[in-house]
DNA sequence: TGTATATATTCGTTCATACGCATATAAGAA
DNA sequence: TTCTTATATGCGTATGAACGAATATATACA
């Protein structure tokens, strides 16, 4: 069936997709690329890591297409693609926010069961 | 610094959160969900895949807040934990669509510069 | 050409995950 | 209790990712 392997196909890019942003590092890249772009340079100070460790980072974003590049000399500043990346990630977080908030109304309902 | 550390937390939460959704198979059970709630044996057919398997995914589900069960005797039944899920999830695919749109674009200009 | 700066890659190691397979646990029914 | 069905977990293995440290590549400039 087509459709079948087409499914396949498109959940694993978004599998792909999900896997760039599941590192702490890499959402910070994109969260501090949606306020201005940066070279590798600034990123590594901003992220206080090593170079190599943000170019690996970077490069896992742009071969998945969540940011881009651009080349003045020998500074390549990096780009975020595309804002949708970081009003999904906002979902998630308010989506994290009400879970955890409704787990500590639990912990509390319990506790004061308990008195 | 407080900030400091308080902005790892939530990057490190997120990043938990997305790793959730880096999985192919993990997904489709989102999207199944979505739907309508399932438990494992009928999300076991629906994926075509081992039993334990699909418990070992919903776990990685469960543990992190994404979905929730619910037990009726021997039965139990996964629930989407929240539709924001599959909001973002869109999102980043609308967003992954446009790419690939972009992408097979530069490669038709390119193949028709060298003709 | 050589040098300096910016960025990327390689290598080796460590750690985590996914999966198949077998088995364990949990709940209901006989 | 024993049996059956539903779900979860343990074990061993293979694969893949992250990272530190060193090094390679690329561009500009003298």
């Amino acid at each position: 069936m087509v459709t079948q392997t087409l499914k396949q196909e498109i959940t694993q890019l978004e599998a792909d997709f999900c896997f760039a942003l599941s590192d702490p590092t890499r959402i910070f890249i994109l969260y501090a690329l949606n306020e201005k772009s940066f070279n590798v340079t600034e990123l590594t100070t901003e992220l206080g890591i090593p170079q190599p460790t943000t170019s690996r980072h970077l490069k896992v974003l742009r071969e998945r297409g969540l940011v881009y590049t651009e080349r003045q000399g020998t500074v390549i500043t990096y780009h975020l693609a595309d804002t949708r990346i970081i009003q999904a990630m906002d979902l998630l977080r308010a989506a994290m926010r009400d879970r955890l908030t409704q787990q500590a109304k639990l912990v509390n309902e319990i506790s004061q069961e308990n008195v």
